[in-house]
RNA sequence: GGGCGCUUAGCUCAGUUGGUUAGAGCGCAGCCUUCACACGGCUGAGGUCGGAGGUUCGAGUCCUCUAGCGCCCA
């Protein structure tokens, strides 16, 4: 056991470049992927979105999985931790557009000469989907390499030979396969549907993907006279300008205002479109009037409508957001008075709905038909959560995985997922419960994994639809836009009689869903897959579990019909440091790398630590000051301790365990049993918080208390039983709780690991209770008059610190004389450590007094 | 509107299965420049546990109601 020796004045700056280094060129981290299953431990580590911006959320949740990882290493296990690049999609995209002034336009032809301009245009320069693509891929190449060296300077104990990103050639391939493998046993199928519909990106969304926002608007009040003449029903409703593509009224069945009206029909005002009056029990009677409109489509309400109660459809709202044309008159658009619908409709078409609103309330108002004025109110509109604009809902072909028919199966699967903090499975529950349709998993986006599908091209030049052409798996990954269908040539794509290819890529979070997959080699690697999957932990943030942790579920069960992974750690979010959100748009967001540098890796996991599983947690520099501490405490405990252990001529000797005699070097071993008891359960259950506070409060005693009452005794001569007890028990401690410490504080632990040991801590075994001898394997509660010795002590010692403060003293002052008084019990405690007490007070004479109250009189030495 | 979580010292939080005077850190105050540590140490003053009721020999810790905050879903 030789180190490389303590330096004079030990430091904490440059821990983090030199030990990253040393570990990477060393292979700690690497995984040894001949270990069987039962000594693999795997994490679906969640891969960032490297062209969002750098965030302090990111180190706080990546820290805990990153603690548990090292203790499952130290545990024996072979930790399987891989990092992932989550590139594709919306952000990317836009990124790239705003980085470098450009927008992509399919139609175009790639340029295999292109170069982007050096600084971004005004206007954005259209460019071929290839070029673009390219540029995507260019600008997450670099931000990986921003995250990468933030994770290594954060101390990530990933191996970095098994990163992937999700838009690369092995997750393009797996998602491809996994699309496949679902079309060949028909879950997942096309449909031309009710497709949510965000108008400015121009791509499907859903329901994942939804939030509602609180939007002002105005309910309009407007007479639909009843085709038998008998009057009129006033309907309310917050979009007027829908009421071309109305279909029917609605009621709720149980509503006596209205129970005459079902099976009754009136006519749309303006348009003269005859419409039913129909019952649902959806139809709300506090809301408006009670009776409201319904079109195609204003809500997800009209969709369960249209549905449930085969309603037509009279879209009017297209892709752009505007209103489409149509001709009153024709089949589906049956008119009382055609010439005066197509008059009225005239004055809406080609503008937006916003637009289309102002217009037709004008003329609704000229008309008469608009009651009163509109009210305004108030209400949550469906929103894109990267959107801008409020959702509207198109029909259109897509392609969805059959996820309704799995609601029992996976309902099952969350019961069986092993949740931290147990209380999330409610929100996996609420979400699988409240599901309301399949998964749509086509985009209309650029920058994804391509739908790996062709159709045929009829000898007309219409594509047929029903009759998908699936590329052979041995292919994959494919480009249906470039790339061409088995039996098929280049020359004719999009000719009658040839093939198109599906323009749509995946959702991204069918791409990410497999990320246990992709991450573990599934059929490329079925060796390492065997190894690593179904996975042992998924660590991720709560306001995915809709989305990612759902999905990823999903996925699995189609394809394997298991968990991926035995056990949710389910992280809280970081709050900025006055306790709100952090967001962009608030311009409060941390950013993590100056953090990083002003207080140490070391100090900054040990803040995120800090923060219980689960838990909301602020940032908080005044924790990381805490944290750089207790670094530095550990520098300067270590060089105190291996000091002692040192001989003339500066070489380490360690005093055998069994050189342990004294009470009270029994006691501190037996305490430190219990703390590695309480961390081992801790960090079993994900519980890194709670293992960090055992350790530290019993590092921070050890220091005030043990290290002080030793230390005289410490120093003296190695052959005195005394001495070689303090020396022994001092390494026994130091070298367990440096291992305590190390998931934590991975960098000032393998730094003094470095004085004295051989090989990396972080490959280190998990202390064990044995290491702590007889005080250890006893168990300090099985030995209550050995722990009284080092409780009474402390006490003892606190007492004099006390009088010496009252006394306005230094702490070297002597004590003339010094009276305990105590129980006989511990009386013999205290006489047991009695040669440590004295030393530590610098006690002269020491009178002990058999008592009740247990009370100490100093009487200080003259100054 | 439904669900979940939180409410303990000035601040941030621990308080496991209900059991002796409720803990920690930060902050604050005072003292000490001790031969591991001034990127320090020591000592101290601060809460009756959101409110009301109940179960119990005994409740911060279980039950009911209630208030406020936050998140998720409608």
């Amino acid at each position: 056991m030789q180190g490389r020796g303590i330096p004079d004045k030990p430091g904490l700056e440059g821990l983090e470049a030199s030990w990253s280094a040393r570990w990477e060129a060393d292979g700690i981290y690497a995984f040894d992927r001949t270990a069987t299953r039962d000594r693999v431990f795997s994490i679906d580590t969640p891969p960032p979105t490297v062209s969002g911006s750098l965030h302090i959320g990111h180190v706080f949740s990546y820290t805990h999985t990153d603690a548990v990882a090292r203790f499952r290493r130290m545990r024996g296990h072979q930790v399987f931790y891989p990092m992932g690049w989550d590139d594709n999609g919306l952000p990317t995209e836009r990124r790239v557009q705003n980085y470098f002034g450009v927008r992509c336009d399919p139609s175009l032809p790639y340029d295999p000469d292109y170069v982007p301009p050096t600084d971004p245009p005004k206007h954005p320069a259209a460019i071929s989907r290839p070029n673009f693509v390219a540029l995507c891929h260019q600008l997450t190449l670099e931000d990986e390499q921003v995250f990468e060296h933030l994770w290594r300077t954060l101390g990530l104990s990933v191996d970095w030979s098994h990163t992937y990103a999700t838009i690369g050639e092995r997750a393009r391939r797996v998602s491809q396969r996994a699309f496949l493998r679902l079309a060949r046993r028909g879950q997942v199928v096309q449909r031309t549907a009710p497709t949510l519909w965000d108008v400015d990106f121009r791509t499907a969304v859903s329901q994942a993907e939804l939030e509602d926002r609180e939007r002002p608007g105005a309910y309009h009040r407007l007479r639909f006279p009843r085709t038998d003449a008998a009057g009129a029903v006033e309907i309310e409703t917050t979009r007027p300008e829908l009421l071309p593509a109305c279909v029917a009224l609605v009621a709720h069945p149980d509503d006596d205002r209205y129970r005459p009206l079902f099976g009754t029909s009136v006519t749309t005002p303006l348009f003269g479109v005859r419409v039913p009056v129909v019952a649902h029990e959806l139809a709300d009677p506090e809301k408006g009037s009670g009776i409201a409109m319904i079109c195609t489509f204003g809500d997800t309400t009209d969709v369960v409508w249209w549905r449930e109660l085969s309603l037509p459809t009279r879209a009017v709202v297209g892709r752009d957001g505007r209103l489409l044309p149509v001709e009153f008159g024709a089949e589906g658009w049956e008119s009382d008075d055609p010439a005066a619908a197509d008059a009225a409709y005239a004055e809406l078409v080609g503008k937006s709905v916003k637009q289309a609103q102002s217009r037709i309330v004008e003329l609704l108002e000229r008309s008469g038909d608009l009651v009163g004025e509109p009210r305004a109110i108030t209400h949550p509109v469906k929103f894109f959560e990267k959107g801008d604009r409020p959702l509207e809902i198109v029909s259109s072909r897509q392609w969805f995985v059959e996820t309704l028919p799995l609601r029992d199966a996976l309902l099952a699967r969350g019961e069986e997922l092993r949740w931290h903090p147990t209380y999330m499975a409610h929100r996996y529950r609420a979400w699988v419960e409240g599901l309301n349709g399949d998964w749509n998993i086509s985009r209309q986006r650029f920058f994804g994994v391509p739908l790996p599908v062709w159709y045929p091209v009829d000898a007309d030049g219409e594509v047929d639809y029903d009759a998908p052409i699936l590329p052979d798996e041995d292919r994959l990954p494919v480009d249906p836009s470039t790339d061409v269908p088995e039996g098929h040539t280049a020359d004719r794509r999009g000719e009658p009689g040839g093939f198109v290819g599906d323009p749509d890529v995946m959702d991204t979070w069918a791409t990410s869903s497999l990320t246990p997959q992709i991450a573990g080699g599934w059929e490329d690697d079925p060796d390492l897959f065997e190894r690593v999957f179904p996975m042992d932990l998924r660590p991720q943030a709560h306001d995915i579990i809709r989305t990612w942790l759902f999905s990823t579920v999903v996925r699995s069960e189609l394809e394997h019909r298991v968990l991926p992974w035995s056990d949710a750690a389910i992280s809280g979010w970081v709050l900025d440091p006055d306790r709100k959100k952090m967001s962009k748009s608030k311009g409060n967001v941390v950013t993590p790398l100056p953090l990083l540098e002003q207080h140490g890796a070391d100090a900054v996991r040990y803040w995120a630590a800090s923060g219980r599983p689960g838990t909301d947690t602020a940032v908080d520099e005044g924790q990381m000051k805490v944290g750089r501490r207790l670094a530095m405490k550990v520098l300067n405990a270590s060089r105190f301790a291996l000091g002692r252990l040192t001989d003339g001529d500066g070489t380490l000797v360690v005093p055998p365990l069994d050189a342990v005699t004294a009470p009270i070097d029994r006691a501190v071993l037996g305490r430190l049993a219990l703390v590695v008891d309480e961390a081992t359960v801790a960090f079993e259950a994900y519980d890194y918080a709670r293992a960090l506070e055992r350790t530290e409060a019993f590092f921070w005693s050890f220091c005030d208390d043990y290290l002080e009452l030793v230390k005289t005794r410490a120093y003296g001569d190695a052959a005195d039983p005394g001495t070689a007890s303090a020396r022994a028990a001092l390494a026994a401690a130091l070298s367990v709780l440096l291992r305590l410490m190390a998931p934590i504080l991975p960098f000032v632990t393998e730094e003094v690991w470095s004085w004295w040991q051989v090989g990396s801590i972080h490959t280190a075994g998990w202390p064990t209770i044995d290491e702590l001898g007889p005080g250890g394997t006893a168990g300090a509660g099985a030995d209550a008059a050995t722990d009284t010795v080092l409780e009474v002590a402390a006490d003892v010692l606190g007492l004099v610190r006390r009088a010496k403060t009252t006394a306005k003293r230094s702490m070297r002052a002597p004590v003339a004389r010094l009276t305990v008084t105590d129980t006989a019990a511990r009386l013999d405690a205290l006489a047991a450590a009695e040669g440590d007490v004295r030393d530590a007070g610098g006690v002269v004479d020491l009178v002990t007094r058999v008592g009740d109250a247990a009370t100490v009189e100093v009487e200080l030495a003259e100054e």
